[in-house]
DNA sequence: TATGGGAATATGTCGGACAAAACATCATTC
DNA sequence: GAATGATGTTTTGTCCGACATATTCCCATA
């Protein structure tokens, strides 16, 4: 395990939120070894005598950690096996944690940023049109707001793509779909991050700022009119795809499933 | 804490699976409990020495349990403040566990088996034309299978049911989208619920083996026909939300998000 | 070779103690 | 009287050490 990254023994509490609880700390950290392929899927982590040597970590808190990844089907353990992390195809790749852990330690793989934009051009243009049909007032005020921030702020700050999370989130919410709305955390951090990702070159042409087909979607929806929302949303979201097919590389062939 | 139905104090080992371990029966046990709505969105749960002294149970196996629920966005826990249940919006609502202890623990609210027909109306037809796109020869072999079961087995029996939810499995696998794949569990356990719920009445003229129809479906995926399979698709899962409307009433106006 | 039983080992459970955080209360101060 | 600050209480958070349980390994035996 020395080869590995180890928790950081003494000083884990000079990071970005010290108010965080012990056992969260080692899951964040836990979580970012995992998909970051420090641990190949299948095979065993270190045992918690090992992990508690290494951290000075309590055995409780470790314990607690694992169980939270547990829950998100990326660890199962057994007694004397040890614990293992899960083949990808058994996380639950849409959990908030998850797509936040991925992004935040380097870029996440090809196969992944493609089949997060797979899903959100699965289900945003719907959701718009759910929207178009059940949004109330308070839903509108949202989009609106929304639309103000992305209109004035400039891109490269974090106040626009925050501007931007807000509206895809204003989509989800205004669908009043309780399962949808269940997504929204997992789907606005796949929509911040991979925007992130599309627009950090800013001399790219296709770098603007598409705050007109945000609100051309939103004025759908206000005038109550599913079809129209569901065709402008649709067209927002392969703009947006083939604006990142022009900046990565997606062609490499289908996606691995076997971890 | 003594009018809600306690944690079985000592024959907890009764049930199905004796071999679980104690922290994941609490786990599940807790889980019923809060989708049941024995404790209401955004309130406390009993403190953890309540619940000790009532069931027996350890602290740490009570806290790795609670660590769960956490993972799952059901369960905020603050020093002081005690452990309380999230609004539901917060919840993995497309989690297998969520779902399966919606579906087990007595008929769940009807907004909520609409949103998840909605949302297998969003995800189902588009991965059944990624599918027709994708699919190999061994995602062939899933389908041929599940529809040979469907075919020669009785609706009344339980491999009818495993049959119709391994044909629904092959879609989202035949997809080659591995977060649609790690969909799978939740979107097979709302499948396989809400159409036994809709069965449930042998003598509705609607209560027919659907199995042709699912066929259909096949047959535009080992064409490779997208356009095909997309439209089969999404007309089987109109039907059954048909069908479900007829025999239970959804018209309950907007689903209320607020818990 | 097959098999049965015991040793080894990793996770699972238990109990108690103390730490830390958040809330409540009350006294102090302006 | 209102704002401020010290103090105590309550509940979750962390740590420690011991034992239980399940599974694998290994070896003796038939």
């Amino acid at each position: 395990m020395s080869d590995k990254t180890s928790f950081p023994a003494v000083s884990y509490d000079t990071d970005a939120r010290p108010e965080k609880r012990k056992n969260e700390s080692i899951a964040d950290w836990l979580g970012r070894q995992i998909v970051s392929g420090t641990y190949a899927c299948g095979e065993a982590i270190p045992k918690e005598m090992d992990f508690l040597a290494e951290t000075g970590i309590s055995r409780g808190a470790y314990r607690e950690a694992v169980r939270r990844l547990v829950g998100k089907g990326m660890l199962v353990t057994r007694t004397r096996s040890g614990t293992r992390v899960t083949p990808r195809e058994k996380w639950s790749l849409l959990d908030p944690d998850v797509v936040r852990w991925s992004f935040e330690t380097g870029k996440p793989p090809d196969w992944y940023i493609r089949a997060l934009y797979e899903m959100r051009a699965m289900i945003e243009p719907p959701a718009a049109a759910f929207a178009a049909e059940r949004r109330t007032e308070e839903d509108l005020q949202l989009f609106r707001d929304a639309l103000h921030a992305m209109r004035y702020c400039d891109m490269t700050e974090d106040s626009w793509h925050a501007a931007d999370a807000s509206f895809h989130r204003a989509i989800l919410v205004g669908s009043h779909n309780p399962v949808l709305h269940s997504l929204e955390a997992g789907i606005c951090a796949a929509v911040a991050h991979t925007t992130a990702f599309r627009y950090r070159d800013m001399s790219n042409p296709h770098t603007r700022n598409p705050v007109d087909e945000h609100a051309a979607v939103f004025e759908r929806i206000e005038a109550r009119d599913p079809v129209g929302a569901r065709r402008l949303m649709t067209e927002l979201v392969d703009t947006a795809l083939l604006d990142s097919r022009g900046t990565t590389v997606f062609d490499l062939g289908l996606p691995t499933l076997k971890g």
